[in-house]
RNA sequence: CGGGGCAUAGCGCAGUUUGGUAGCGUGCUUGGUUCGGGACCAAGAGGUCGCAGGUUCAAAUCCUGUUGCCCCGACCA
């Protein structure tokens, strides 16, 4: 299809190559995933965004409870007088929390803060419930929002609330600690690239960019189409760090009380915004199949006719089985805007129904990643449509690895890495000597920052590529969300 | 938090320079004709010009303040 053409049906989106922060912003609004809300930084999250978040709750909590977790549900407001045995963690989170000082017209005999993330409220209560090695371990979940203030927002991608699930566990030793915490980092992969056609690269974060209070941080970062990073998820191994701010101890089989071992991680509606960067294009969204709010949408053709829209709704009965499925019998709009529409929407599958159709006994299907269209003998349906999901979901995963692939590059000249990082090229695969003085110059000559020290090792040299001393890791740097 | 831009009908904009009856496109409503890649005709409805002060006979327009949104940087999931 000519570039021409294309623009005409997708006129309300700007296109990536010309701004893509205005493409986001466009694709936010117009496929009626988000609107804004009077408070600054507060999104509201419409039905059909909230639809896919509903989709990424339901496939990670099911994978969560099949290992164990359990759900719970802490208060959303937290006493100021907690905060003091943990000074040094809150520090990072004190200039973006924000304090309830009044019920009323009444001011508050202590201010409660609303909660950034729930360690704070969470290991005090674990200092309580826990006695023995016996009550280990302790695998809690939540599902909540929290509040950070921050001054810069963008829907999804940064908020002032937002939703997530955190969770807090406690354990007797350290070696089930780390084994906790790559557990669930294996978990949000899958999440990401089972579920959401997302390629992530797995790794610890540097001490510099590690959560204020955990002994390691292992994170998940994806690529962007404008080659930006996206922090997709964290698992932190906290150590006893906070075990032993918040007095969180167990009498050990062998007659001595030791403190726990903590581990917390999350997800957030972030990754609603790592999905459009990562699947859409000029046309709109592209959900990815096992996610998607609708997987598949009938479209009636020619619907004043006899026998169509009749057939359309035994169609839909028929598919609602296996998927999520929508029909769009409204009159007033056309058939070809209904396409674009959906398009836009980024429903993986569109099918049509006219009248030739089912004369044929069969119906016209169109790809939302490859925008193929073809006919599918009507008693094949639920199952060829069942294979094409998952082969779009497949497609979807490919391209997008094959993307980043594209843009990641190895190098070793300081020189080299500068001036492609000021042309925002993509990832860098560098060796780092593991200083922080030389992450702190990346950073001022770049503006990357070293994403992570990938868990699949490779050795590209034996230099630093910032100061040319011995280098200890090789790390993936990039600019970030 | 620094630097820049914007705010007028649901959405996109003109009008602001030079103060003087609130406009256009699209969407919306009603009726009709259409219907396999953004259809057409006709008639309608819709606005305290972001908010608060000020100047003036008169303010969307000039002045002061303030809030929100967007973009680029510093901090963060």
């Amino acid at each position: 299809m000519s570039k021409k053409k294309e623009q005409d049906f997708v006129k309300e989106v700007t296109p990536m190559e010309e701004d893509f922060a205005r493409w986001y912003t466009d694709i936010v609004l117009k496929t009626d995933m988000v609107d804004y809300s009077p408070v600054k930084g507060c999104m509201i999250i419409k039905p059909y965004g909230y639809g896919l978040w509903e989709e990424i709750v339901s496939a990670l909590d099911k994978r969560l409870k099949e290992t164990g977790h359990k759900n719970a549900y802490f208060p959303l407001l937290i006493p100021e007088s907690y905060l003091e045995k943990e000074k040094d963690h809150f520090e990072g989170f004190a200039p973006e929390v924000l304090w309830v000082t009044h019920g009323g017209s009444e001011e508050l005999t202590e201010r409660l803060f609303i909660r950034p993330t729930s360690e704070t409220i969470i290991l005090p209560m674990y200092s309580k419930w826990v006695q023995s090695y016996r009550d280990l371990p302790l695998l809690i979940n939540q599902w909540c929002n929290v509040v950070r203030w921050e001054k810069t927002t963008r829907p999804f991608l940064r908020t002032a609330e937002f939703l997530w699930q955190e969770g807090h566990t406690l354990h007797a030793t350290a070696e089930e600690a780390e084994e906790e915490t790559l557990k669930i980092l294996e978990i949000y992969r899958e999440l990401l690239e089972d579920e959401l056609a997302i390629p992530v690269i797995l790794g610890v974060k540097s001490e510099k960019e590690k959560f204020a209070g955990a002994d390691r941080t292992y994170t998940m970062e994806a690529m962007m189409h404008d080659g930006k990073a996206l922090q997709a998820g964290t698992s932190h191994n906290l150590g006893q760090n906070f075990a032993k701010m918040f007095d969180v101890m167990f009498l050990d089989r062998d007659g001595v009380r030791k403190h726990g071992w903590s581990t917390s991680w999350a997800i957030t509606t972030r990754l609603i915004g790592g999905i459009i960067m990562t699947h859409g294009d000029n046309r709109g969204l592209k959900m990815p199949p096992r996610v998607a709010p609708i997987q598949v949408v009938i479209l009636p053709i020619a619907f004043h006719k006899e026998g169509v829209l009749d057939k359309a709704y035994e169609l839909k009965n028929e598919l609602a089985k296996d998927f999520r499925v929508e029909i769009d019998s409204r009159d007033e709009y056309s058939a070809g805007w209904k396409f674009n529409y959906w398009e836009m929407k980024g429903v993986p599958i569109r099918l049509e129904v006219g009248p030739r159709d089912i004369a044929n006994n069969q119906v016209m299907a169109v790809r939302r990643d490859t925008l193929e269209k073809f006919a599918i003998p009507m008693d094949e349906l639920n199952e060829r449509l069942g294979e094409i999901l998952d082969d779009i979901h497949n497609n979807m995963f490919k391209t997008a690895l094959e993307d980043r692939e594209k843009k990641t590059f190895v190098s070793n000249d300081y020189e080299e890495i500068k001036d492609m990082m000021k042309e925002n090229k993509g990832f860098i695969k560098i060796m780092w000597c593991g200083s922080e003085e030389c992450e702190d110059k990346l950073k001022a000559d770049t503006s990357a920052t070293i994403r992570c020290i990938p868990l699949e090792k490779e050795k590209l040299g034996d230099k630093c590529a910032i100061c040319g001393k011995e280098a200890k890791h090789m790390v993936v740097i990039g600019k970030a969300y």
